[in-house]
DNA sequence: TAATCCTTTCTTTTT
DNA sequence: GAAAGGATTA
């Protein structure tokens, strides 16, 4: 009889998906089929122990890998796997801490800072302690005290050892971070597995609920472990040995944020541990394949293991030089159009990786320029946005009005005359009586306020204060429109500049994921969704309908393939980074990271680099990466190679910025005259549009533009309101300022 | 005292 | 080429 958990399987796999019980190390090279062993293993140990769903722990590194391991479990076993526990570390953290908060003195309803939050309120409390921002960054300040919490060291610790001026300014920080998280009632990324230990460590009974829940545990992308993961881990596996971690050390490329391979050799030795290496590739070419062992196999202390395939390939490693990234970025697009002409390939099969986020300006613009569809993943995130994290700020202050980052964030956006001084009359009011950010904001007359700032802050004050009361009993998409209605966010956005449609066509979409969240989940809260977006990741939103070219930086790529792979920016400085020149360990990481890049490939690869490069708004020259020499030469073809001998024009802009728009001639941008590639002339890849100044400007029959809806016809006109029927969301009511949320087209 | 404009600084990667 | 700090204006 056929069995779809184990048949499909190779021997190595089927090996490490039926041992079951005692600790087990799964050496998963790129491509050699980990999901499968981790979700098969899933579905063979529920079958063969027959628990219950929530028996078994898997964490995972991004939400959307858990997600799909999760449907993978459900086919494989046939049962709902909606509540099994397959999660990242991080919300794993956050559901044993929401547990049970008193445990550490918390509320229920604690805020989660990101790092942005965390940074900030590092800033202040600087600032606060004279320190010179200047001499000490934040962010790397910020980055000490994280990469100190990661390793569970407390600030106590950390002062015994700053035996640097950098670090008793970081020391001294570290106490007042601490101190004013507790304050805010707020917990960063890193309390979300430090706090979980902590209350693990005091509170045994807690411990063993847990312990006897999860009775067989599996790890993810374990090389990327960090000191405090692994600690909670040990915590939760005590003496039960049935444990699986899958890892490889040729993939570990976040040892700059805590991270340890070491956590590998250890876990071995520690649970004296089966070894399972997964060696046969699945996805890439030979010639791809043995170009990333050639990068890799320099480092030394590998765990040993050698990579296969059978896929034999002719198609040689693409290698593409190009005068400058501007053209490197036209080169890349005129390929993946190349590629999709001759070889039935779909955009979803390219992807495009970068080192640096910067770097995916240039390929954005040709990418539209080209008509190429295609993502960013990562960078300016969604929840990154100015006008995003400010909304979500609001809502973070009214669920918990001692979020002091959250405060200081919105008290003068929208513009409340409130600037610096009359804000520490507030804080310093609310600090001193021991009472809330609201509760200050409301009572802002005895803070010493006075006139028109006064009663803005009131205004303020009662418009939190009855959303605070309202979290339980409105509906998410309600709650966020009532509020941004209330504090006129609209109009304040549309005002904004130039870009105010776009930037409150962003904040419809929040509102729609808000709508979509609810629906989903229809008994959970604002509170909640704050939640859930403080963990989402870049990848998270991958979505699989649509037809588009991926464009991400390496780090985001792990764990994903596609058809085609470019490689750009391949240059000395960046692949390596010049950060990382002077260290060995940090060069080892560059080696991996490369690899990774190239392993994601699984038909073709190119490699592009420029050979100029901007950096710091200045041109300079850059050359190839020494890594590309690494590679086999007879696998190697020169598809591209531009001169820069030639210099012709300053390279248009898509898009002009509001400011400092005037044109200012910089240093020539190389242009070679004897150019194959072409670039386009675009007059307009979108309408051109009118301003309007009123409502009265529209009549029936107007084509207009909305942010969201698109391009629409005008129906029906009134003095408050317009109705437009708009291509993909057909008959729209447009209300508020009409003047701000739509353009006319100009024919 | 807040908002604006101009100058300076700085860019790795992210759950 | 953007974001953030500092000086200037209102």
């Amino acid at each position: 009889m056929s069995d779809k958990i184990l048949d499909t399987l190779n021997d190595k796999q089927r090996e490490a998906v039926e041992y079951i019980d005692g600790a087990l190390l799964v050496l998963a090279g790129a491509g050699s089929g980990k999901t499968r062993v981790i979700t098969h293993r899933f579905a063979h140990i529920l079958r063969e122990k027959h628990l219950h769903m929530r028996n078994i722990l898997a964490v995972t590194f991004t939400n959307k890998a858990a997600n799909e391991m999760k449907e993978r479990i459900a086919y494989l076993t046939g049962r709902d796997a909606f509540k099994a526990w397959v999660r990242t570390f991080h919300s794993t953290g956050l559901l044993i801490i929401r547990d049970n908060p008193e445990l550490i003195g918390y509320p229920s309803n604690f805020s989660i800072y990101d790092d942005t939050d965390s940074k900030n309120l590092v800033k202040t409390i600087m600032k606060d302690l004279n320190f010179d921002i200047n001499t000490f960054a934040p962010a790397s300040v910020y980055g000490a005290i994280s990469r100190a919490k990661d390793l569970l060291i407390s600030a106590g610790e950390y002062e015994l050892e700053a035996n640097s001026e950098f670090k008793e300014v970081v020391s001294k920080t570290f106490f007042a971070y601490e101190d004013n998280l507790r304050k805010n009632r707020a917990v960063d990324f890193a309390d979300l597995i430090a706090l979980p230990i902590r209350m693990f460590r005091e509170n045994p009974d807690f411990l063993d609920k847990y312990r006897s829940i999860w009775k067989y545990i599996m790890v993810d992308e374990f090389q990327d472990t960090n000191k405090s993961q692994y600690e909670l881990l040990k915590l939760i596996i005590g003496d039960n040995n049935n444990i699986c971690v899958v890892g490889d050390d040729d993939q570990s490329i976040y040892g700059w944020r805590g991270a340890v391979i070491d956590n590998i050799y250890d876990f071995e030795k520690r649970y004296n541990a089966k070894v399972i290496p997964l060696e046969q590739n699945y996805r890439s070419t030979n010639i791809i394949l043995e170009s990333a062992n050639e990068i890799v196999q320099k480092i030394p202390d590998r765990m040993s293991k050698r990579l296969w395939t059978e896929r034999v390939s002719e198609d040689k490693i693409g290698v593409m030089e190009c005068a400058d990234s501007f053209r490197e970025a036209y080169a890349i697009a005129n390929k993946i159009k190349e590629e999709i002409e001759q070889n039935n390939y779909s955009y979803k099969d390219f992807a495009v990786f970068y080192r640096t986020n910067a770097q995916s300006r240039h390929l954005e613009e040709a990418m539209r320029r080209l008509n190429i569809p295609y993502m960013i993943f990562g960078g300016q995130k969604f929840y990154e946005r100015k006008e995003i994290k400010d909304i979500l700020a609001y809502i973070k202050l009214i669920v918990n009005p001692y979020d002091f980052t959250s405060f200081e964030r919105i008290i003068n956006v929208p513009s409340r005359k409130i600037g610096d001084i009359t804000q520490k009359r507030i804080t310093g009011y609310a600090l001193s009586k021991g009472i809330s950010y609201i509760e200050a904001i409301t009572d802002a007359k005895s803070a010493g306020l006075k006139g028109g700032v006064l009663e803005n802050a009131v205004n303020l004050g009662e418009i939190l204060f009855e959303l605070n009361q309202s979290v339980e009993n409105l509906s998410p998409t309600n709650f966020v429109k009532i509020l941004i209605d209330a504090v006129r966010f609209k109009d304040y956005i549309s005002g904004y500049d130039s870009d105010g449609l776009d930037r409150w066509s962003n904040v419809e979409e929040l509102i729609n994921s808000i709508r979509i969240f609810e629906t989903i989940n229809p008994e959970l809260n604002i509170a909640d969704f704050l939640n859930e977006v403080s963990l989402q990741s870049s990848i998270d939103d991958m979505e699989n309908e649509r037809d588009y070219v991926s464009l991400m930086t390496i780090h985001n790529a792990k764990g994903l393939e596609f058809g085609v792979v470019f490689v750009s920016g391949v240059v000395n400085g960046l692949i390596p980074h010049s950060s990382s020149i002077n260290s060995i360990k940090e060069m080892n990481e560059e080696r991996r990271l490369f690899y990774v890049a190239i392993t994601r490939a699984k038909d073709k690869l190119y490699l592009s680099y420029p050979l100029v490069k901007m950096s710091y708004g200045e041109n300079s020259d850059v050359e190839a990466s020494e890594f590309l020499a690494e590679i086999p030469e007879q696998y190697i073809e020169m598809t591209v190679k531009e001169k820069t001998e030639f210099y012709a024009y300053d390279k248009p802009s898509v898009k002009t910025s509001s400011r400092n728009s005037f044109y200012k001639p910089k240093r020539e941008t190389k242009i070679p005259v004897s150019q194959k590639i072409e670039i386009p002339v675009i007059t307009s890849d979108r309408a051109k549009t009118a301003k309007i100044s009123s409502i009265k400007d529209i009549s029936v029959g107007d084509k207009v533009i909305h942010g969201v809806f698109g391009i629409g016809k005008v129906e029906f006109v009134s003095e408050k309101m317009i109705q437009a029927k708009f291509e993909d969301y057909g008959l729209q009511q447009i209300g508020g300022n009409v003047a701000l949320s739509i353009q006319k087209v100009v024919e």
